[in-house]
DNA sequence: CGCGCGGCTTGACAATGATCAAGCATCCAA
DNA sequence: TTGGATGCTTGATCATTGTCAAGCCGCGCG
């Protein structure tokens, strides 16, 4: 594993504080894996042998059930995915595929349970990652549940731009087919939304879209910090 | 505080193998309030102050935003509440009003985070409590997104049986206008699933539900373990 | 006890979003 | 380079769900 890598993951909340030894014992049990793109890793029901962590590319977490599926979530670098069942020793509730052609490293799950019993800088460490997983999912729910499509594509737009420092020109960093399923509607009801918005303050131009009236578009869709404040 | 009460509460997982002293110290800083119906406790946005443990009533936690309300759970005895804006003293997510006159514990959250950092023992609990609560909270996302209304009332159904013991009649345990807002529709739309339902196995008859045929409910409402199964 | 309010049901109608289908553009593999 | 597959857009149509409204019932309060 590359110097870089290995700080990047050492510096992720989840591992920073962890006693030394016992990082170094982790990433000795865990592999390094070059995965290409529109690949299973795992799928829902499954025990969850490894804790995964992206080092590059994407992963797409989705689900499915009798005949329907959902994205749920996409998984960029430096992140872990699937802690909880991990923690739990528990079968998985979603699957995962790479997106891009990506670089995971898969820890044990049973060397990171063994450290999260020994370290307790670490538990307190998943305490909190935990915590936030948790309220993630919370305000995707309240997205689901008290917007429109419209609302939720003009915020995840504005979230866009916030996370891009602002720039007028954001680009879509994976394709709309997923986002709309993320996003809870059928990719044609993601395009006529972004045609919607296009009277609201955007350009939308392939995976680029263009922020002309920042107000107008806040207007339209309303957000709400504790929806969309990613630090919330 | 009663005894009973005390070690319902000390029954808790979150509670269960924190040191005595710990415990002590932690109930001795509580406050026992006795609280109408239909009453606010607190409102989202707001630092989350206290660690609420419900024991007995029931406390909804509901979301709104820009003019529009959901409800996002029933929160029953013994269970604690906003336990990860607690430990991250961040603002609550949710308000939380009582549906019934109920009697709550409030632990002051820097008790809550003190003991957290002082006894390891806390800290892995709320780690097995946080999984928990965010795999709830992902079950019902897949819930909300793979899943009719009409499905996810009777799966409602089929889970209440389950939990009355394989009960041919089951009794709703809140008003049907809170049940079709957790469920994610209208109250008018939970009227009419039930209706639908109706030639699916069930009888409805205001609050009580008798399941006459429950082959042909599963057939109707395909349950499936991993959004179902409350031990998964 | 009576009245008002809220919950719930039911029907009519409207709106939102999904499904189906066709066409175009792009990408990838042979 | 070519052909096929996939993503995306757009339109027509359909289905699900929400809104509006009225009526009934039960509960709680004065």
């Amino acid at each position: 594993m590359r110097n870089a890598d290995r700080q990047a993951i050492r510096d992720l909340p989840l591992f920073a504080d962890v006693d030394e030894q016992r990082f170094d014992e982790l990433l000795n049990a865990a592999y390094v894996q070059r995965i290409p793109a529109h690949v299973d890793l795992i799928r829902e029901g499954e025990p969850a042998d490894f804790l995964y962590v992206v080092i590059e590319g994407s992963v797409e977490l989705f689900s499915s059930s009798h005949g329907r599926d959902s994205s749920m979530a996409i998984v960029t670098p430096i992140s872990t995915f699937i802690l909880a069942a991990t923690i739990k020793d528990a079968p998985f509730l979603m699957s995962a595929r790479t997106v891009a052609p990506s670089k995971l490293l898969l820890i044990p799950s049973v060397n990171i349970r063994a450290v999260f019993e020994a370290d307790t800088r670490f538990a307190r460490a998943i305490v909190t990652e935990l915590a936030t997983c948790y309220r993630g999912v919370v305000k995707s729910m309240k997205n689901l549940k008290l917007r429109t499509a419209v609302e939720r594509v003009g915020n995840y737009i504005i979230r866009l731009q916030d996370k891009s420092g602002g720039a007028d020109v954001v680009e879509l960093p994976y394709g709309k087919k997923i986002l709309a399923s993320i996003l809870g509607m059928t990719p044609e009801n993601l395009s006529r939304a972004f045609g919607a918005l296009q009277s609201h303050g955007i350009v939308v131009d392939g995976p680029s879209i263009e922020i002309i009236d920042r107000t107008a578009l806040e207007a339209c869709c309303k957000p709400n910090p504790l929806i969309d404040d990613p630090r919330s």
